[in-house]
DNA sequence: AATATAGTGTGTATTTTTTACACTAAGTAA
DNA sequence: TTACTTAGTGTAAAAAATACACACTATATT
């Protein structure tokens, strides 16, 4: 039966939206297009998806590809489907999110050369970006801006080891908000997902604010689903 | 230059995972498939876009086809990648998702006939379906969930009047969970969101309940993003 | 008319969570 | 030693969430 019927290709594709954290700037990973349409525009790292490979896996791959960054988990967050969202045809794109820790300076180089060069870009000085790129950026921004403040995600764009005062910073660049700093560390250590290290900052010209690690193990446990209404 | 590239054609679909509420079940809308592959089978009412549509308006215009309802706003909620997914080849497809007021017993027709029938199932008997639908509509029922916990939106589930009690069932059925009376009142109505009527239930062989409308203004009000962390 | 039935409707005390708010301690640099 | 800068800390008040049980009322049944 199957062989009857007729065969279908498709042409999508996949954009990331890659949030990092580094001197108490929000940062956005893009690239510089090196083919048409848009070249030499700037953008979210994207491209089109394989026949034969999944999406997640493609939004994997073309990370990789367009910036040099290996093996970073994403999660899908929407899907754009406008007629005319891409000069050459109907493409629709599905675009994954992903939060990542820029210490250690992982260093970018575009592996294909559909990219010219990929950077870190302040989320306040977004450039214009080519298609519907921006509006893709600013939904994104809005999804980890929800996240973030019913889920501790914050960790993943700390470096491993950090104060809670650069935590709470992360924070407020977020959600846009100043914070109280008593109120925040209390939440926080209350939450019980952070370790206390025996370590304190280094190279700072006051006093060095302890050390705290994210206890994953912990915050799995506690936010596999707690909902309101008691019983 | 836009004239030397190639030109992009896609396919790819949408299938739309629709709950409805009804004698204190919950329940969900299926077809009967009418096409190979599958033909025959149950599945969710779901088709392929057009390749001048978007995809917001395809998910509409396929709902309707398949069932007969009209103008009914769904959400997206996840793309659907895998490879497989499709015997015929690559299809990917987005998923929508809405709550319907089941009272008034609109009618269900198929419009094309792609489908043989459309007819709303109880969620706790959903049958074997084509595809990976069975994947769709359980991450379908577990976005409501999640959402219900944080929105009051079990509102377009109900008849436009409808008794706390009504309500307070719809809650347990979704949240699967036992909810105590006054708590729940107390916190429904502090909520400032309801209208009570003058009017009572009627044709009940015990005290008639009073009836509520849900005040559809004071809602959006209350519900333009509040989140955690005071100031 | 009396009675059984089934769901409606209500209040309070306790605990937990959230909020507001300001000063001292520690380390560095001059 | 002093000036500077950030770290670190507690409490009281308000608000929200929770646990819990019984009398009322409309109808159907006899």
């Amino acid at each position: 039966m199957e062989t009857l019927l007729p065969k279908f290709d498709s042409v999508f594709s996949i954009d990331c939206v890659i949030f990092g954290f580094d001197e108490g700037e929000l940062k956005i990973l893009l690239i510089e297009r090196n083919e048409e349409p848009f070249k030499n525009w700037w953008a979210l790292p994207g491209y089109m998806v394989e026949q034969d490979e999944s999406i997640d896996h493609a939004a994997e791959r073309i990370l990789y590809e367009l910036t040099g960054l290996r093996g970073i988990y994403m999660d899908q967050f929407y899907t754009f489907g406008d007629v005319n969202r891409h000069p050459q045809g109907r493409v629709i794109t599905v675009a994954y999110y992903a939060m990542l820790r820029l210490s250690g300076n992982k260093e970018l180089k575009p592996v294909s050369n559909y990219a010219s060069k990929a950077v870190w870009i302040p989320v306040k000085d977004l450039p214009k970006l080519a298609f519907d790129h921006e509006k893709i950026f600013a939904q994104g921004f809005e999804k980890i801006r929800n996240k973030i403040s019913y889920q501790p995600i914050a960790f993943e764009l700390l470096p491993e080891k950090f104060t809670l005062t650069q935590l709470q910073n992360l924070y407020e660049v977020i959600l846009n908000k100043k914070l109280d700093k008593r109120n925040f560390r209390k939440k926080m250590l209350n939450y019980g997902i952070l370790k206390e290290l025996d370590e304190k900052q280094k190279g700072v010209s006051y006093r060095a604010a302890k050390l705290y690690k994210f206890d994953r193990r912990k915050y799995s446990k506690l936010f596999q689903k707690e909902l309101t209404f008691g019983r």
